[in-house]
DNA sequence: ATCACCCCTATTATTGACAATAACCATGGC
DNA sequence: GCCATGGTTATTGTCAATAATAGGGGTGAT
């Protein structure tokens, strides 16, 4: 008899497990600014932090650093990665018209079945939003686009999507918080439903385009104020 | 006195460019076809191919799956990735809708700069393709729409089109080599730089567009031989 | 006083040994 | 004869010790 397999399910962190949620909680300490831009990430510190191998505090920063909200310079180390006025206009630049194309593609009127999964997507964002569950509220967000999205028919386009967002999860993770925004975000997942119904293409292509505009607007400004002052 | 630093830029290969050098092998080993799709790629064979430690055989591995011309998978090892006709379509229109539109944001007529640094460009092609260079040729290619695109102005979406170029590697690669697409691929670069010259960016971005077919259509015609026969 | 240089420390990069895992094959029970 | 089961091997995944590197601070020469 060997050392038994230690039960599977009970406990297990299961290792690729474990590098996942090193990776979510960097990632998270970043986007909601518990690391504010500039910061250096020096590995052993973020092991400490997160009770993880250099291994994968290693992997961690690596997918990060190609999700692109990490900077790694060689021989000196990672930071987190601030971008300027114009990077972000140039971001959502090509967000937009990724965006504008992927919802001109989309059937419409959409089948039934998208109609309820997205309903229920949207019934569960609004439960995290009420419960104020920041993570939550971020993952269910994104689940509704991507299926959205994914509407489309092109699984490559809707990839791309995915990495913008990624990209700009920085700048839209103060909207996450903000009950102004919350509000407006939810009220316009339920027109794009409602528009996803109809025929108008060109409508709903507008609607997802100006549904990024608050948090872009937002976060530039917020850029420009912290620029001043100092 | 310690052991000299080995002189520096003699033949130092200085690591990190060991690192990219197993890149650079392996993506030509499997886009040239040396390596056909399906093979398994054993991290211990690469190893002794290409004279490197399995880490960086690994980390090559990693970043051509990122690319999208490696498949890993969990505890069984990485394999040479096939795409199916339906996933080449899929691909090819993303990179289509990218290329126009990057095409359609080049200002016109471009600055005498732009023009000068491309007949450079194609100076340097038509050498590497009068030679039978294929490395050479794929890399002065793309450093040829690289440049063009650079034009555009925004980075992020050069950078997009750059991971299709990528993407789309191993369909283009057989055209590298093929005498009538080589001529083609010429002549097209060539009426490129004129309309630069001129104001019709519709012309141009449709020129761009065509520029990809040859090589799209005769992949597909091959995979579906390849599927037929057997 | 200033500049250049060197050592020292903090940090990342590399490596090979080792652990875990999954595929394979053979063997025995039914 | 066939399926289940156990062992064996081929292969990847993890780790911790070691090497390489860059930056900072101090020391000495000019």
């Amino acid at each position: 008899m060997k050392a038994e397999p230690t039960l599977p399910e009970l406990q297990a962190p299961s290792r690729e497990e474990e590098q996942a949620e090193v990776i979510r909680r960097l990632e998270e300490d970043i986007i909601f600014g518990r690391l504010a831009p500039g910061l250096r990430l020096v590995e052993d510190t973020l092991m400490q932090r997160y009770g993880a191998s250099r291994h994968f505090v290693r992997q961690a920063l690596f997918q990060l650093e190609r999700q692109g909200i990490v900077l790694r310079e060689k021989n000196v180390g990672a930071t987190v990665r601030f971008y300027s006025a114009e990077e972000v206009r140039q971001i959502y630049e090509v967000r937009e018209m990724l965006t504008r194309q992927a919802a001109l593609m989309i059937a419409l009127p959409a089948p039934d079945s998208l109609i309820d999964e997205l309903n229920e997507l949207q019934r569960h964002y609004c439960i995290k939003a009420d419960a104020q569950d920041m993570r939550g509220i971020h993952e269910t967000n994104d689940a509704f686009h991507l299926a959205l999205f994914s509407a489309c028919g092109n699984p490559y386009l809707v990839r791309s999507l995915q990495d913008y967002m990624n990209l700009t999860l920085p700048m839209r993770a103060k909207n996450l918080a903000d009950s102004e925004g919350l509000a407006l975000s939810r009220r316009q997942h339920e027109l794009m439903i409602e528009l996803l119904k109809g025929r108008d293409s060109w409508a709903l292509a507008q609607l997802c385009v100006d549904h990024m505009q608050y948090s872009k607007a937002d976060y530039l400004v917020r850029i420009s104020n912290d620029k001043k002052p100092q």
